[in-house]
RNA sequence: GCUGUCAUAGCUCAGGGGUAGAGCACUUCAUUGGUAAUGAAGAGGUCCUGGGUUCAAUUCCCAGUGACAGCACCA
């Protein structure tokens, strides 16, 4: 008898076992034609499953956010049918629902091209019409297994054996085609709908381990219904034209070419960002406690081989040999075991911890070809890195000082919201178990206290410690990791740093590597997605441009110039032959924030008209206050008053 | 690094076995026009690099390099 308990609070009590579609189709035929599958405590299902218990009920329509998940997941299966259908002998592996869509992984000789999306998209249209009803089945082990291999799909039946024991095997019929799968299913093909498209071929490793075969992997994505759809693909497109590579060479910011790949030429416009952006860290750290300095770019392996890096870091170094000289140096990865050599000279006292050493540290490091991204991602960067030398007992809250920073500046930068991932001790690592509890410990601590919500990230911290991960979103739904704070206790052991205690013994000071922004390239490249190029006045790399309606107004534009850039502003003055509404349109598109307007009758009253930037109407101001104002806006966050 | 796609003017791109085009940008001339494109003329290319096929290759084939997408990687 059991009591079937809806999210209304009603509850209602069924003879025996009972299905979801039954039970929908008692409260009524509406809900019967629009529930796709069910909910029972918690737990998506199909709904041809029995209810034997008493549980709580909720159905998923297509009105519904969970229908997504589903409507994807189904999806899948049927692009799987649908290739198989087309490409005998392709055999199948698994395919999930993910944000957005859903992909599938084939293995065949031949991988798929882009060319080959139209048809199996058509033939999925194919399957989806003939509404084949998803079927349940559950099987045994060993059947599984031998049914799989009789067909050739070694993939599946190694999935299969893998399964923890006693795991229930199920496999899901649609029509003719029969999946391994999990489920839960909607009701048939036709459920899914025509809100999904197929969008590009990619290669992807089996099981996600590049020792593994490359498999053919098609990735579609998947709405509601065909509104939903377009919503989706116009997001795409409206991402794609706030791409930083795009914007970095329409705004003349950067360029990279073939004899230097992965290192950024930073033109004027795009380093007088940069230098904003460095000047503002800069202010933020001082303020903080912190001291700057700065290391060689090349240093002898000697080096490296005591802090580790040459053992476990290598392949990824850029080496430099001189032929005069028989020494081998590397330019810098990072710049830690730098910042220690500065704390090793001379003897230091618990007094001065802790000791916070910055540096805007230029890193190299050979970085795989096919993971370079645009500015993201690249070979030669620059971090605003610092260590902090500290005891123990300080870590807690000098990890609080750092976040509060952080949230500072992520803030003055425009970013809301961002995402933290707690990385605990890798595979391979330096360091006994002991001292990782105790980092560990120390820093989920000092989390509680920050008051930061984390995920966990296993096994991904720093061959030397935990890591805390702050990870901004790029316009194309990138995820990056920008900031991040690390608890050392390996590094000072290995490179013998060591202070004095009140008790006038020596102790290992413990090193916590932080950076907020990460690296310069990285975030300016989020900086110009973020901002679609059209940059706050603080950061923008020209901050107004005078231009001349008549020639006659040229000298008196010069002079608005001269006074803007004597009040500290970065401008510039178009006295070029063009009409006005050419200079508008011209500045606009580099997006300017400010166009200062200068004709003949600015000139005689010695005023100046103000457009800014999205902006159709115009302000009039003197030219004193023209300054004063433009002045006050450009201030940086941590400068206004 | 792996799989796939791509590489033509400064930029965005079209084209095609007989050494090449558009728009924008650039230069010059005319134009002095009040808030998102004034007009005209001109200049600009080893069609990524190296090999092969061919009477002939920028075009077809192979390799390399680089870019892009995804995967792997990101201490």
């Amino acid at each position: 008898m059991p009591a079937i308990t809806l999210p209304d609070g009603s509850v209602r009590s069924f003879p025996g076992a009972v299905t979801g579609a039954e039970i929908a189709a008692a409260i009524g035929p509406g809900l019967a034609r629009a529930a796709l599958a069910m909910e029972v405590d918690g737990v998506a299902m199909d709904l041809s499953r029995e209810i034997t218990a008493d549980a709580r009920l909720r159905f998923i329509t297509r009105k519904d956010e969970a229908a997504l998940e589903l409507i994807r997941h189904d999806a899948a299966h049927v692009l799987a049918e649908a290739v198989q259908e087309l490409y005998p002998g392709t055999q199948v592996t698994i395919g999930p629902a993910i944000e957005n869509g859903f992909y599938y992984d084939f293995y065949r000789n031949e991988p798929f091209r882009p060319d080959d999306l139209p048809a199996i998209e058509a033939k999925m249209r194919e399957i989806i019409a003939r509404d084949a009803k998803f079927v349940r089945e559950v099987w045994e082990r060993e059947e599984a297994i031998e049914f799989f291999e009789a067909q050739g799909e070694r993939f599946k039946a190694e999935l299969i054996r893998d399964l923890p024991a006693g795991e229930t095997i199920t496999i899901y019929r649609q029509g003719e085609w029969l999946d391994l799968c999990r489920g839960p299913h909607m009701r048939s093909t036709g459920d899914i709908g025509n809100g999904f498209k197929l969008m590009k071929t990619a290669g992807a490793y089996w099981r996600g381990d590049a020792r593994n075969p490359m498999l053919s992997r098609i990735y579609g994505t998947a709405w509601r219904d065909n509104k939903e759809l377009e919503a989706y693909l116009h997001q795409l497109e409206e991402a794609e034209r706030r791409d930083h590579r795009k914007i970095g060479k329409a705004m003349d910011l950067f360029h990279i070419q073939e004899e230097a790949v992965g290192s950024i030429f930073w033109h004027p416009k795009g380093w007088k960002l940069y230098r904003n952006v460095e000047a503002y860290i800069r202010r933020r750290q001082e303020a903080g406690g912190y001291e700057e300095v700065r290391t060689p770019q090349l240093v002898d392996r000697r080096l490296w081989e005591l802090s580790g890096h040459w053992e476990k870091y290598r392949k990824n170094m850029f080496i430099a040999e001189v032929a005069e000289e028989d020494t081998m140096l590397a330019l810098k990865p990072m710049n830690c075991p730098f910042h220690v050599q500065i704390f090793k000279q001379g003897l230091r006292s618990y007094r001065e911890l802790p000791m916070r050493m910055a540096e805007f540290g230029a890193c190299h490091r050979y970085e795989p070809s096919g993971a370079l991204h645009g500015i993201m991602r690249v070979r030669a960067f620059t971090q605003d890195d610092a260590h902090i030398f500290c005891t123990e007992d300080q870590i807690a809250a000098e990890t609080v000082r750092f976040v509060a920073l952080l949230e500072r500046v992520y803030k003055d930068f425009g970013f809301e919201s961002f995402t933290v991932k707690f990385s605990d001790r890798p595979e391979i690592r330096a360091g006994s178990d002991e001292v990782w509890d105790r980092a560990e410990a120390a820093l989920k601590s000092a989390c509680e206290k920050a008051g930061v919500s984390y995920t966990l990230n296993p096994g991904e911290g720093a061959f030397y410690g935990p890591k805390l991960e702050f990870v901004l979103r790029d316009a194309i739904g990138r995820d990056w990791q920008c900031g991040t704070i690390q608890v050392d206790f390996v590094l000072p052991e290995r490179l013998d740093a060591e202070y004095v205690t009140p008790e006038s013994g020596r102790a290992r000071p413990v090193m916590l590597h932080r950076a907020i922004i990460g690296s310069f390239e990285r975030f300016i490249g989020i900086l110009i997605e973020n901002y679609a190029g059209r940059f706050p006045l603080w950061l923008a790399p020209v901050q107004a441009v005078v231009a001349t309606i008549v020639s006659d107004a040229d000298g008196y534009a010069a002079e608005v110039a001269q006074a803007l850039s004597a009040a500290g502003l970065a401008v510039e003055l178009d006295v070029s032959n063009q009409k006005i509404q050419a200079k508008i349109r011209e500045h606009s598109l580099a997006h300017v924030p400010n166009i200062r307007v200068v004709g003949r009758k600015e000139a005689e009253t010695g005023q100046v008209a103000l457009r800014r930037l999205g902006g159709a109407s115009q302000e009039m101001h003197s030219l004193a206050g023209a300054v004063a104002l433009l002045k006050a806006e450009a201030t940086p966050p941590d400068l206004r008053p």
